[in-house]
RNA sequence: GGUACCAUAGCUCAGCUGGUAGAGCAACGGACUGAAAAUCCGUGUGUCCUUGGUUCGAUCCCGAGUGGUACCA
């Protein structure tokens, strides 16, 4: 068999790393698109907050999944892989090179090694079992699941309502505890991951971060953030950089108050990505001004492939 | 210049008139299967301002010094 491989070379790296830039340059030596792997830039009314890729970035090279959404849509992991894989099958015939890039590890797991099929769950038992949560609390959820799935309670976090919530609801939609849809399987791909990691100091990062985020309020996320406030129950807008200063617009916060949490979160948000990359020991790291030792690095990956 | 109050973790502060200290936040480490920029778990990192004294023993009591804050001049 001679079928040709496709490589989808996965950036992976925290927020305000350098993804964006890296990725357009990398793309351009490929002579491929983008496909985008970030949970918020999906939304279409978030833009600043969201660092999307600039205009110029985007007319560069072809991008995918930015902004085709509303924070309106339900919108969730599933669905996403399901998009692209569907999208790679077009692509991956134009040229045998994608660029997957985003910050959200969930997600990038998702697409390079799927997720156990699971029913869907509706609107209405996410309700219910989101009541259950309100009235009693996370014992109200610990004793259902320890009841209706004790394999998964015994190993799941029982402190977190959101694994609960979700075991529960699975199990209401099927009648079959959550742990039986748990397979671990890998997914088959008819493509290879390569995995790249960008990866800058510490102090460097801050500091970056604290750059973007005095940006962002120069470039008017305030404005965004006001113009959004009506909608800021939506799940999409539980995000670093809004839920601040809707905290701000709510007057608990000062202004000053607000922005420097943004910064704190966002520094915490990056040290849990980080967390995250750092147990997938596939990550070959590099820092993001060294594209040379990328395309190395990938054209080993392809030779040891051919 | 005088008087009062304060000085304890990176920050804000607890600490019973004596037995070498603890909360929140931050920081650091970790988890993660359809809400993931979400959600959750773990860890104390310390010349208790300095210096004399009292005491078996001082973060704590007394004196002095230094720094800060407030009020009075």
């Amino acid at each position: 068999m001679t079928t040709p491989q496709n490589f989808l070379i996965v950036l992976a790296g925290p927020t305000a790393v350098g993804k964006t830039t890296t990725a357009v340059a990398m793309a351009k030596k490929l002579h491929t698109e983008i496909v985008s792997c970030d949970s918020r830039q999906f939304y279409r009314e978030m833009t600043i907050g969201t660092a999307v890729p600039t205009a110029e970035e985007l007319k560069a090279v072809p991008h995918h999944f930015i902004q085709h959404k509303s924070i309106a849509d339900h919108y969730d992991v599933a669905t996403y892989t399901a998009d692209a894989l569907q999208l790679f099958d077009s692509l991956f015939h134009q040229s045998r090179f994608l660029v997957l890039t985003g910050g959200s590890g969930l997600f990038l797991d998702a697409v390079c090694h799927g997720l156990d099929e699971l029913p869907e769950t509706t609107e209405s038992i996410r309700q219910q079992v989101q009541e259950i949560f309100l009235t009693e609390g996370l014992s109200g959820l610990q004793s259902r699941v320890a009841a209706c799935d004790p394999e998964y309670y015994a190993q799941a976090d029982i402190q977190n309502p959101r694994r609960l919530q979700r075991a529960f609801e699975v199990h209401l939609a099927t009648g079959r505890p959550f742990s039986s849809f748990r397979q671990g399987n890998k997914n088959h791909r008819n493509f290879q991951c390569v995995k790249i990691g960008l990866h800058r100091d510490r102090k460097e990062l801050i500091q970056r971060i604290d750059e973007r985020v005095n940006q962002m309020m120069q470039q008017g996320l305030l404005q965004e953030a006001n113009g959004l406030y009506g909608q800021r129950h939506c799940n999409a807008l539980n995000t670093v950089g809004y839920k601040e200063l809707f905290e701000y617009l709510d007057g608990k916060l000062s202004l000053d108050q607000a922005i420097e949490k943004i910064k704190t979160n966002t520094r915490q948000y990056a040290k849990r990505q980080m967390t995250w990359f750092r147990k997938d020991k596939a990550y070959r790291w590099f820092d993001p001004t060294d594209l040379e030792g990328m395309m190395v690095f990938i054209e080993q990956m392809v030779g040891e492939r051919k």
